[in-house]
RNA sequence: GGGCCCGUAGCUCAGUGGAUAGAGCGACCGCCUCCUAAGCGGUAGGCCGCGGGUUCAACUCCCGCCGGGCCCGCCA
């Protein structure tokens, strides 16, 4: 990266410093400082802190640390034109045209691959997102869930991490039971046969479009079975359906699992019952009023839990103890769960029985994100999936579009509460802030057209002299281009994908500021060579950026 | 009542203890002879919920209070 480029020359400066007596020795290593941007450019290109931080354990003002750290900073250099200490006791850096320039070579050096670094060095980490209930269509909830999980896997990637994609299945319990003895009874009354709608059952039309396929599929022939069989038989055609539909609407999201993890499995498997064999082993289980409780507060949960239920039913928790054990002994170091803010209180459990089992607290990471509160014209809209009465995730990607959904589930960061109007989003999906971004890829990949068309040949990055770029707007953009891999490691490592958007939103509108001051094409050949090597730049940090949010860069608006 | 999260411009939200707190939308005023005006420039709009504390420095960290959300089930 850039700025630890500029790091190392300024921790060698702090050496320097030392040596000559100019800076205490416990001046040495530096501790952790910023190095960023300033918004304000007469600050210089970069500004680090380090006088200030440094100030508070070796003693003396921040200007006095930062005038000792200057003095052995070498200025000018290949990478520094200036250097000087400003305000409180800010160093402030102002880069080498030729730093910059070959940084700029980089970004088409390295191309798609510009951004990535090798901080997770292969690490296995398996992220789980979405994991919605299979009984029925997936909410805009899910979409948020589905865009913070895919972009934090698509950033680890990009960090270098060996990345697995899971869905869990919920193929288990009370909730898919009420689903299949909804449809059945809409089955049963499709056939004109005597049936009892469940109480609190699914009420949806998605419900008694699967009994009506599975009437004009089946006929009468379910109709005749014993009860439970039929009943396990309705079941499977409506799980199998329901995953489809999930399924379908991911892909047009932009999003492909590569495992789909079943609840049932675990229980089928023994798998299940072999951890409760173990914690009763381990003395962490015990029965009160019927039914089998986990010592949870052992491992700072605020309450104990149950696994078995009074009736002989494991509960849910009692699968996600196997369920988390198995993605560890599947090979991964580190395991992040995306989970909506109303499971907030299940964390210390699931921590709690992996604890139990040795696992590393800190290997178990769970993203909390706030719900999404959908509105109709600035009116709240109620939703369940019980009533039926909701909006789907595939209406809101029908109506708004992929591109500007999953911008716009990602520009807003996790921990705060969202507010999606869907008329709002489908009545002016143009003022999204996608479309700002979009275009300015768009103008860029336009001026490229334009230059072959005009037979001008975009030089080879390496060989163009790019000293003709001496605008404030031409500096800004490469600036903004060449800090990509800073956003990209900010952003996953603090698991922010918002930054990504901020970044997106900045590099476009360093762009936009270019364009309207700057001709790319011009009469100077010279000028014009340095230029499409910039904004050929400019377009490869973009397209990277929207990759990793997954919204398409299109080449025509 | 307890736990967690959130209070930043009219609205929706960014904001690594650091310099004069930002953007989009909305309002108002300008800019297309020219590679895409889905753009650019400008104006107006802020006790960063309130009060203490730590610090050279607090929107940021700590404590208390006020307001909102979620959870506190042998549902998922």
């Amino acid at each position: 990266m850039l700025t630890h480029e500029l790091r190392a020359l300024i921790a060698q400066a702090v050496d320097r410093a030392i040596a000559a007596g100019d800076l205490p020795p416990t001046a040495a290593p530096p501790p952790s400082f910023e190095i960023e941007a300033p918004r304000d450019p007469r600050h210089g290109d970069f500004a680090a802190n380090l006088a200030l931080v440094l100030a508070r354990t070796v003693g003396g003002t921040p200007r006095a640390v930062g005038e000792a750290i200057l003095r052995h900073l070498p200025v000018p250099s290949a990478a520094l034109r200036g250097a000087d200490l400003a305000g409180p006791g800010f160093l402030n850096l102002k880069l080498a045209p030729e730093f910059l320039h070959r940084w700029l070579r980089r970004v088409h050096a390295d191309d798609r691959r510009f951004g990535r670094t090798d901080a997770g060095r292969g690490r296995r980490v398996l992220v789980e997102y979405v994991s919605a209930n299979p009984s029925g269509p997936l909410t805009v909830g899910s979409g948020r869930n589905g865009a913070v999980g895919e972009t934090i896997a698509r950033l680890l990637e990009a960090l270098g991490y060996t990345v697995s994609r899971e869905y869990y299945v919920n193929d288990y319990g009370n909730q898919m039971d009420l689903l299949a003895r909804s449809v059945e009874a809409r089955y049963l009354e499709a056939l004109d046969r005597p049936a009892a709608f469940p109480e609190d059952g699914y009420r949806g039309a998605y419900v008694a479009e699967i009994a009506r396929q599975i009437a004009a599929s089946q006929g009468a022939a379910l109709a005749g079975l014993a009860p439970a069989e039929r009943l396990a038989r309705i079941g499977e055609i409506v799980l199998r359906a329901m995953l489809a539909d999930i399924r379908s609407t991911l892909e047009t999201f932009g999003i492909t699992f590569d495992t789909w993890f079943s609840e049932r499995s675990l229980h089928e498997s023994g798998a299940v019952q072999r951890v409760l064999d173990e914690l009763r082993r381990r003395d962490l289980l015990y029965e009160q009023d019927g039914a089998l409780w986990f010592r949870a507060t052992r491992f700072g949960d605020d309450k104990d839990r149950v696994l078995v239920r009074s009736d002989g039913r494991p509960t849910y928790f009692a699968a996600d103890i196997p369920y988390h054990l198995d993605k560890y002994a599947r090979g991964f170091d580190h395991l992040i769960d995306v989970w909506g803010i109303d499971h907030i209180g299940d964390v210390a459990r699931v921590r709690g029985g992996l604890q139990a089992f040795g696992k590393d607290p800190a290997s178990f990471e769970v993203l909390i994100h706030q719900h999404v509160r959908l509105r109709n014209e600035g009116e709240a809209v109620r939703m369940s999936k019980r009533s039926g009465e909701f909006v789907t995730l595939r209406d809101l990607v029908d109506a708004v579009g992929r591109d500007a959904a999953r911008f716009f589930y990602t520009m807003t960061s996790p921990a705060v509460p969202m507010d999606f109007d869907f008329a709002l989003a489908q009545r002016r999906s143009a003022d999204n802030p996608v479309y700002y971004v979009q275009y300015a890829h768009a103008r860029i990949c336009s001026i490229l057209r334009e230059a072959e068309r005009a037979g001008i040949a975009a030089p080879a990055a390496e060989a163009a002299d790019l000293t003709p770029l001496t605008a404030p707007e031409e500096w800004l953009l490469a600036k903004r281009v060449v800090t990509l891999p800073e956003v990209v490691y900010a952003a996953g490592t603090r698991r922010e994908p918002q930054r990504l958007c901020a970044y997106a939103r900045e590099l476009a509108e360093a762009f936009h500021v270019f364009y309207t001051q700057c001709r790319v094409l011009t009469d100077d050949a010279r000028l014009t060579a340095a230029r499409l090597v910039l904004v050929d730049a400019a377009r490869r940090g973009l397209r990277n950026t929207l990759d990793l949010i997954g919204v398409a860069a299109v080449e025509h608006m």
